[in-house]
DNA sequence: CACCCCACCTGCGTGC
DNA sequence: TGCACGCAGGTGGGGT
């Protein structure tokens, strides 16, 4: 479900209520996440004090004042949710954080893709590690693409949804810049010009950009700290819309299969070189 | 090394 | 109504 976009707005909306405050313990539920610490080691968290919430890519990182990270990732259906204690009882609840000042941040997961994993002092988590740089990276530029992607052969889209590349693009997103630089998602990388790099990059940007601004995307689950969806699905141009007419030109988008993700394009805007 | 496939899960929509 | 199937926003291990 989450991507760069999303992960960011909640971000957003939970830091003021997790930073500076204290953790003062742990519940799980019966199943686990695909990648969950053991409860002994997740609560070691207890009595910190949370100092900084920030995002790398699709993860969350709780900062806590001993050093930890608790390193949070929603994989395709998870979300992070702030109630009042009580917390409501709802459904595939894997693990709530009991926060100072009556807090609990829930964390719900239905196919159990997440991560929430404790990792000490001094370590990078290595999911995290081995990120390349942000969108919004400086050191990212059209010629630093076309640097890494020279001779390769990979589809453009394949690229996109390489978080060793560059972190954050999902699927959603990765579809959407494509259309708006007007590139066909089966395009060579090594094929691309600096031009057509730098107009990539621009459509990356401003596609993420517009998502934050409109509070993510909701197809049938996303939400954010607070229990709102996000407006970003009214703007989408061709992910999800197979068969539909294209926003700009009114051909049918179509819909390709690559790496196993579906790829939504406008065959007549982003024609195959 | 570069790249692809598939498993990991649950739920929902579709077509028979 | 029921059932089988395909599909879903991500990631990484193992294979070619």
């Amino acid at each position: 479900m989450p991507e760069l976009p999303e992960v960011e707005v909640i971000r957003r909306g939970l830091a003021p209520h997790l930073e500076g405050r204290h953790i003062l313990g742990l519940s799980f539920g019966e199943h686990r996440l695909r990648e969950q610490g053991e409860p002994a080691e997740l609560l070691r968290a207890a009595g910190q004090r949370v100092v900084e919430l920030s995002r790398r890519g699709k993860y969350l990182l709780a900062r806590l004042e001993q050093g930890h990270t608790l390193l949070m990732h929603l994989g395709m259906s998870g979300r992070l949710l702030v109630f009042h204690e009580p917390a409501p009882e709802l459904p595939h609840v894997h693990i709530v954080v009991h926060l100072e000042g009556g807090l609990a941040l829930v964390f719900q997961d239905i196919r159990r893709f997440g991560n929430f994993v404790l990792h000490p002092p001094g370590v990078t988590p290595p999911a995290v590690a081995q990120l390349g740089p942000e969108p919004f990276d400086r050191k990212v530029t059209a010629a630093w693409l076309a640097r890494l992607t020279q001779g390769r052969r990979r589809p453009l889209k394949n690229f996109l949804l390489d978080g060793r590349m560059v972190a954050g693009i999902g699927n959603i997103y990765a579809c959407e810049a494509l259309f708006a630089a007007r590139l066909h998602p089966a395009t060579a990388v090594g094929d691309l010009t600096v031009t057509e790099w730098g107009r990539l990059l621009r459509a990356i940007r401003k596609v993420l950009q517009a998502a934050i601004a409109r509070g993510g995307t909701t197809i049938s689950d996303f939400l954010d700290g607070s229990g709102n969806t996000g407006l970003f699905q009214l703007d989408l141009t061709v992910y999800g819309r197979e068969g539909e007419p294209c926003r700009k030109c009114g051909t049918a988008v179509e819909r390709l299969v690559q790496a196993g993700r579906s790829s939504f394009y406008c065959p007549r805007c982003q024609a195959q070189v």
